[in-house]
DNA sequence: TTGAAAGCGCTACCAT
DNA sequence: ATGGTAGCGCTTTCAA
């Protein structure tokens, strides 16, 4: 690796003129020769500044961090893609984590990466707990959430309107005539999960539906997940005629349990997802889901850190709310019992 | 953020002994005394080395860069999560990047993370060229080719057999008695590509079956692409039984243009997916594929990148073939000719 | 217009 | 057993 000093000496010329004229504005005062010679020399040696050398000196590295529970889950890979696509246009680096929805390992990575000197974080957190991301906000470490927040933390966010989308998803069942939806919520831990299940409540209760602890599931977002609880909520008597569940993977285990127990989709039971994906369309049956607007907010994730990093005062919080919007497809039907009426 | 000093002055050492107490090996001599005032200082002052000024000294950076085409593709993103997973064992960070099959962008990455001073890479490559890795290897710089490699140069490599795979796949299609098998194979310019058509050539050409330039397209990786490939590929006449397809997201576009088309599968056509996905199954019909190790060719590739950083000697090149599976579903049929017959 | 020197935070060597 | 010092590669003041 060819330093600073190799090209100063190629040029003949001291290293602090070689910075000037690679780095220096345009109006600093160099001879036209010099900048040439020093041109030369770098390209001839291929030099590439040392980065690290630059951060440590300038206090700044210009790479940021992204925590997400899981880059397989293309939920947050697709956010990850627009922050990436993004901070790369920005001149940034993106070092993308997974935690794993490990909250231990969330926390060992930040901070890793901040003694690694990035500038700033996005994080969609695990939400066992806060205290790494209120001692980020005391040292103002500038930091924004994706996906999911805190009630009781103030701090940059962007988010989509769950509560909203769970509740026109269980207004679109109960018009089709379900009056028993299941809700496979999900890690009731996190703050978007709190909020669909706030959503689907509201419905259930305003519309008059049938209101059943039974009919609500908390587990994690994997494929097993989907398939156990839906296996155990359709096994007990009186079973849901629609699902609300919260994540491709826990839809797929889902779509498994509900074709082993040899029903079938519409007409047994209807599903609603609560993440779309490019197969929605072409599952056993088409499958009616939500969406949301994920380059969106990755891009207003990454524009809000930015902001932050650009300012030396300090920025009032913001907290984004995206919309979602909802994909009927004919996963979902009228149920049987009122087609048989 | 608390430096060294800070934390020897608390102590009242000197900084040199800090890093002894915190980094030290254990048989340097120390008090207790001294090791216990430091640990104190340290912790409460929350100190955390400055990698990136540790990294400047030692000329090493535990950090690891990987380069893929697509993080919100699937496949590579169960690559990277398992990267991921063993290096953050190994004590690395790893730095993920997407160079969205854009050439350049992968070159500017690859010099990036460089200067950045990453100590090794994994880099699925985009392959229109290759100088920046051929000058990567003349600088003795570590790196190991994920999936893709290229046969005109010699490097460390984890790929998978793709070309048996593809050869396996379309004897069976022709024991189910398809005679016109279309491939849609993918840009053509990746190695993987290249392996996968040779294995439907050779299949093709041994099992006597229709060999035919029309049966061959060659495409991005898109749904769209997949979706018009597909579309244009059954327009035409004696279009094919069966489809090979390179890749899910073609796998699916290759199904929509199937459905418009008014055709069913596996009855009018039959298909096989060149990667396997959670959800291959729950198909309109369940998915026939063809399943890579993707989490052990992660862990193979991390693993020989780690032997290439541990050791100062230049290890012989290595290239790590790891076998495919099949899983048959029932996207594949008998062609209706036969069953007609 | 350019050179010299200091220093970012750390560790390794050489003192004592 | 501990302190001092140099230096990783860079930028930025201050001098000349």
């Amino acid at each position: 690796m060819a330093t600073i000093k190799d090209v100063a000496a190629l040029a003949k010329v001291h290293p602090s003129t070689v910075s000037r004229v690679l780095r220096g504005v345009e109006n600093i005062p160099i001879t036209e020769d010099t900048r040439k010679r020093v041109r030369a020399a770098a390209k001839s040696l291929n030099y590439q500044p040392d980065q690290r050398a630059r951060a440590l000196r300038l206090g700044k590295s210009n790479t940021i961090g992204l925590i997400i529970p899981d880059i397989s889950n293309p939920f947050f890979a697709d956010i990850a893609k627009s922050i990436e696509h993004d901070s790369f246009l920005a001149g940034y680096t993106l070092v993308v984590c997974a935690s794993n929805e490990n909250q231990e390992k969330e926390i060992d990575f930040v901070h890793d990466l901040i003694s690694r000197g990035i500038d700033g974080l996005i994080i969609a957190p695990v939400q066992d707990c806060h205290d790494h991301l209120i001692d980020l906000k005391k040292r103002d470490y500038p930091f924004v959430l994706i996906d999911r927040c805190f009630e009781e933390f103030e701090a940059n966010a962007v988010i989509s309107d769950n509560e909203a989308a769970a509740f026109d998803a269980v207004e679109y069942l109960k018009e089709l005539g379900h009056k028993r939806i299941g809700f496979l919520s999900g890690r009731s831990t996190i703050y978007t999960i709190r909020k669909r299940r706030q959503g689907y409540l509201n419905a259930v209760n305003l519309l008059h539906l049938d209101n059943d602890e039974e009919l609500i599931s908390r587990g994690g977002f994997t494929f097993e997940d989907g398939y156990v609880e839906t296996l155990a909520m359709l096994s007990r008597p009186n079973p849901p005629t629609a699902l609300l569940v919260s994540g491709n993977r826990i839809t797929f285990g889902a779509i498994k349990a509900i074709l082993e127990l040899g029903l079938s989709i519409p007409t047994d039971i209807s599903i609603i997802g609560f993440t779309d994906s490019i197969v929605s369309p072409y599952l056993i049956s088409p499958l009616t889901t939500i969406s949301h607007p994920l380059q969106q907010m990755g891009s207003r994730a990454f524009r809000l850190l930015l902001n932050n990093l650009d300012t030396k005062e300090k920025l009032p919080v913001s907290k984004i709310v995206v919309k979602t919007t909802m994909n009927v497809r004919n996963s979902t039907a009228s149920p049987r019992t009122a087609n048989v009426a």
